[in-house]
RNA sequence: GGGAGUAUAGCUCAGCUGGUUCAGAGCGCCUGCCUUACAAGCAGGAGGUCACUGGUUCGAUCCCUGUUACUCCCACCA
């Protein structure tokens, strides 16, 4: 059969992606096995797939195949998250653009567009996580608000609540006055940002004094019921128990004293707006100041803002300070630049604001979430992300799951009036309320629903138990069988917002751990180190570079540069050397699949009957090497080290298999290989492909299905082909193996590059026959067993040992061996014994180190005999090899 | 302001309990090759004061002190 001499990944990546979904490799149902669960980090539902999902889910995928190939019951389960802010500004904006402001509908509308929305748009990125060949089993996919999901939240809010973990309280909260919402602490991004320091005057109530406070927002002295300075700042006794006028407020307020003043900031005089900086509100709680709002929601000054009333925060303070400046109030005005904290979702700036919001109380979860982590039980890859997270749960505080926003599971709260007095009644449903209602008040009237909906995050939280309905229905089946999932998968940057908090849920609603390890993957910047973002533009589509490359490609270049933890400078240069791999691999399948076998029908060759000995001994050494590699690449996945895996894996296939194994196999033009040896090829590629196959599951399932079905009748081939899959292949897993032999190769291939470097100096052709001879009496530096291949390898008639050097021939040396290639022509003696003068100069230097160390006093009384026995080796060696340098340019000279 | 991490070849990174797996890999680079599977390839080669400084030790890329540079996380300095 003709087989294209460059592999096109497109049709065959379809063509088997879809042959797994037809026969339902990616299915998992619990059965005799051990499980091994994973979970995805939920995409956003409206979202595309980018760089960062990439990696993650090619992480996933090869641990996930790996398993399944290992004899487990792999189950990797899909889904999409609602991300209701995100999700709703998205369909807010949509609106917008249709010229439908989201004001103007009901919630029930809004919510219906907003499923439209969904079901359109939705679930593309699952979509293209097919064509990286993510084998998730798609028939459990999942979404935060489906039934499912959506009762279990409504159940766990409930459950809370009776156990006084949920409570409801004012607070205040960052708010996004775009968003219209409360959003948590981890939602806030803190950006540097160049303003103004402003100098303001307040004046000493009754007397022509005043005091300077410095403040980065002067709009908000609408809202000042305080000046504050440090108790010890004598610059400011004489105020003690007096009281200033806010400026062009004319509202009298007190000053206070207490440490929190930094008395170097400024002025070391603050002014307190308890309304509207988290500090403040802490020292009016503190000093029982009042608090006055100035902002309606929106940011814009509500009815305490006076003259200002209905203007923007950001055009107030402008104004303000154009008519402080006026009544001759202001001081100074410097540069100044903070920090300040603006929304994740819409980059607003977010304003300090009392609300009453939901609350969860994270003391006795972040406990028991904290010591699973501690002690090990929950692994973290790479463990440096144990500090972050202990740091983070020592300082944890309640969690604002209230947001003001409609797409999102709604609050199970109802409230209802009972004597002037508003009652809560938390409970499952409208109609469970009620019967509450009726049963605890006696009161049949119309129930008020909380009108917010709950942090997307306290969906996600639950997903390792709710996408097996472990939240309904404890003990079924499946959440048994799956539960706790294997490996979590996931960038660092949400190790609060969810890993955290799944671990909570898992002690909470499970009493078990919802993962044992944890794989930290690194963010994927650009080759410039810059994170990639829409801004900059650059990032790749990765649909793009599946199309360039293959999915296979991109999955390598991917794994390659992404050592766990580590963020990956992301080079497309290095898909690259994936679709590169992948033509290697095609064309080494090319070169066996036309090999003709002596004893075939057709074929005839007596001399080829036997399977040579070379041939024997390439396949038992390559037998060893294979062994020793799993070895390390059981090591590697062992610590989560995939990249070095795949590099193990890489080097096996090209170097062992394709440059020296199939170099040594390979018959001449036109003659036939005997059939032992073509049986060994087939099985040794075969089984270099399910290695891989984790790695690059499209390539490796067409090459062995190619190679099984060699020399099969049609029939077979055609059963093979529907019938066998690589996924259901058993990993092959590490055996004894002779070190001895791998070792001598190492010898027989220092004598091939040898001879190579010689021809390649000498501008030899690799056509002309060379002879080889050594001088040797150390067994570690002959030949052995691998003579035949030398012989092949580097084109030499004869390799002997011989007693006398040869005239007129170069020479190498291998450990203490000397190597010799006698020449036709004249030998260029003036290049040879400058090489060997360098030789020389090199093993004296080194046997003088040696010497030095073994005649230190200390040395050879302090160290263990082990190393005192080795570096006497190193003298040994240095010496023979010495001697035999000279006596080589002697006979030169 | 607090905490964590990193620094090894041109680039990206390995280097486990200090001593020939100790200076490594892949890519890139240089040289020569269209050698009947593959130029998306083959063969060969060059590249490093292991950031700097002291110390511990018979011996340090590795352990300790300090310095410098970068990265990340956390935090309420108006």
């Amino acid at each position: 059969m003709e087989i294209a001499s460059k592999y096109d990944p497109r049709a065959i990546e379809e063509k088997w992606y879809q042959f797994w979904l037809d026969k339902k490799l990616f299915h998992s149902e619990p059965d005799h096995r051990v499980p091994y669960t994973v979970v995805i980090p939920p995409p956003n539902v409206t979202g595309v797939l980018h760089m960062g999902h990439m990696l993650n889910n090619t992480i996933q995928d090869v641990l996930v195949r790996r398993a399944r190939m290992q004899g487990k019951n792999a189950c990797w389960v899909p889904g999409t998250d609602h991300a209701s802010i995100a999700t709703e500004a998205k369909v807010v904006k949509m609106l917008a653009e249709k010229g439908i402001d989201k004001r103007s509908l009901t919630r029930e509308d809004f919510l219906k567009h907003a499923w439209e929305w969904k079901e359109q748009y939705g679930g593309i990125i699952l979509k293209q996580l097919r064509k990286l060949g993510a084998s998730c089993d798609w028939d459990r996919t999942a979404f935060t608000m489906d039934d499912i999901r959506y009762e279990s939240v409504i159940r766990v809010f409930n459950d809370l609540y009776n156990k006084g973990l949920i409570y409801r309280g004012v607070r205040m909260v960052n708010w996004d006055p775009q968003a219209l919402t409360a959003v948590s602490d981890e939602e806030v991004i803190y950006k540097e940002s160049h303003g103004k320091l402003f100098y303001l005057r307040y004046y000493v109530e009754g007397e022509d004094k005043y005091i300077v406070v410095a403040t980065t927002r002067p709009e908000t002295i609408m809202g000042d019921t305080a000046v504050c300075v440090h108790p010890e700042d004598e610059r400011y006794s004489w105020l003690k128990g007096k009281r200033v006028i806010v400026p062009g407020v004319g509202r009298v307020v007190p000053i206070i004293m207490d440490e929190y003043v930094d008395r170097e900031f400024g002025t070391g005089a603050l002014k307190i707006t308890p309304a509207h900086d988290i500090n403040d509100y802490n020292l009016g709680m503190k000093y029982g100041l009042e608090s006055i709002d100035i902002f309606n929601d929106n940011g814009t000054l509500n009815d305490n803002g006076g003259k200002y009333v209905g203007m923007d925060r950001f055009a107030c303070r402008k104004a303000i300070m154009k008519d402080l400046e006026e009544a001759g109030l202001v001081e100074k005005t410097e540069d100044y630049t903070n920090k300040v904290g603006h929304s994740e979702r819409t980059d607003a700036v977010i304003e300090p604001k009392l609300s009453a919001q939901w609350f969860l109380k994270m003391e006795g979860l972040a406990k028991k979430a904290l010591e699973v982590v501690e002690n090990d039980t929950i692994r973290f890859h790479p463990a440096k992300f144990k500090n972050t997270y202990r740091h983070w749960l020592e300082n944890i505080k309640d969690w604002c799951i209230s947001r003001q926003l409609w797409w999102g599971h709604r609050i199970p709260a109802w409230y209802l009036d009972v004597n002037g007095k508003v009652e809560t009644i938390v409970a499952m449903n409208e109609e469970e309320a009620r019967k509450v209602a009726a049963e605890k008040y006696g009161y049949t009237g119309a129930l008020r629903q909380d009108e917010d909906v709950l942090d997307t995050w306290f969906s996600s939280w639950l997903w390792p138990i709710s996408l097996f309905d472990g939240i309904r229905h404890p003990d079924n089946e499946e959440i048994k069988y799956y539960y706790p999932t294997a490996d979590l998968i996931t960038a660092p940057d949400i190790i609060f917002f969810w890993i955290a908090r799944m671990i909570m849920a898992g002690e909470e609603f499970r009493d078990e751990i919802p993962f044992h390890n944890v794989y930290f993957t690194g963010i994927v910047r650009d080759k410039l180190g810059r994170k990639m973002s829409k801004q900059l533009g650059n990032s790749p589509d990765p649909i793009d570079l599946i199309e360039k490359y293959g999915a296979d490609g991109v999955r390598m270049g991917m794994l390659l540069t992404a050592p766990a933890g580590n963020d990956l400078p992301f080079d497309e240069a290095i898909c690259e050397q994936g679709r590169n791999f992948s033509n290697k691999m095609w064309n080494a399948l090319r070169l066996v699949s036309g090999w003709q076998v002596t004893g075939d029908c057709g074929v005839q060759s007596a001399e080829m009957a036997e399977t040579p000995n070379s041939n024997d001994v390439a396949v038992q050494w390559m037998e060893q090497r294979m062994a020793q590699v799993i070895e390390e690449i059981e090591h590697d996945f062992e610590q989560y080290r995939l990249s070095e895996a795949l590099m193990a894996t890489y080097k096996l296939v090209w170097d062992d298999f394709c440059s020296w194994y199939l170099e040594m196999v390979k018959p001449a033009y036109g003659t036939p290989i005997d059939r032992a040896t073509y049986d060994a090829t087939i099985n040794i590629f075969s089984r270099l492909m399910l290695l891989l196959h984790p790695f690059m599951p499209f390539v490796t399932e067409e090459i062995w299905h190619t190679l099984q079905g060699i020399g099969k009748s049609d029939e077979q081939q055609q059963f093979i082909a529907q019938n066998y899959s690589i996924m259901n292949q058993h990993m092959p897993q590490s055996v004894f193996y002779d070190q001895r032999m791998l070792d001598e190769f190492d010898t027989a291939r220092e004598v091939i590059a040898g001879v190579r470097n010689i021809r390649n100096t000498r501008n030899l052709s690799p056509k002309e026959v060379l002879e080889v001879s050594y001088i040797t009496n150390d067994d570690r530096y002959r030949v052995g067993r691998f003579e035949g291949i030398i012989r092949k390898l580097a084109n030499v008639s004869k390799v002997e040992a011989v007693s006398e050097k040869p005239t007129g021939a170069l020479s190498f040396m291998i450990g203490t061996a000397e190597y010799f290639v006698p020449m036709s022509q004249n030998v260029d003696k003036e290049a040879e014994l400058k090489k060997l003068q360098e030789d020389l100069k090199y093993a004296e230097g080194f046997l003088a180190s040696v010497l030095k160390k073994l005649s230190n006093e200390k040395f050879v009384s302090g160290a263990p005999a082990a190393v005192i026995e080795k570096e006497r080796n190193k003298q040994r060696d240095a010496e023979t090899k010495i001697a035999a340098l000279k006596a080589q340019i002697e006979a030169l000279g």
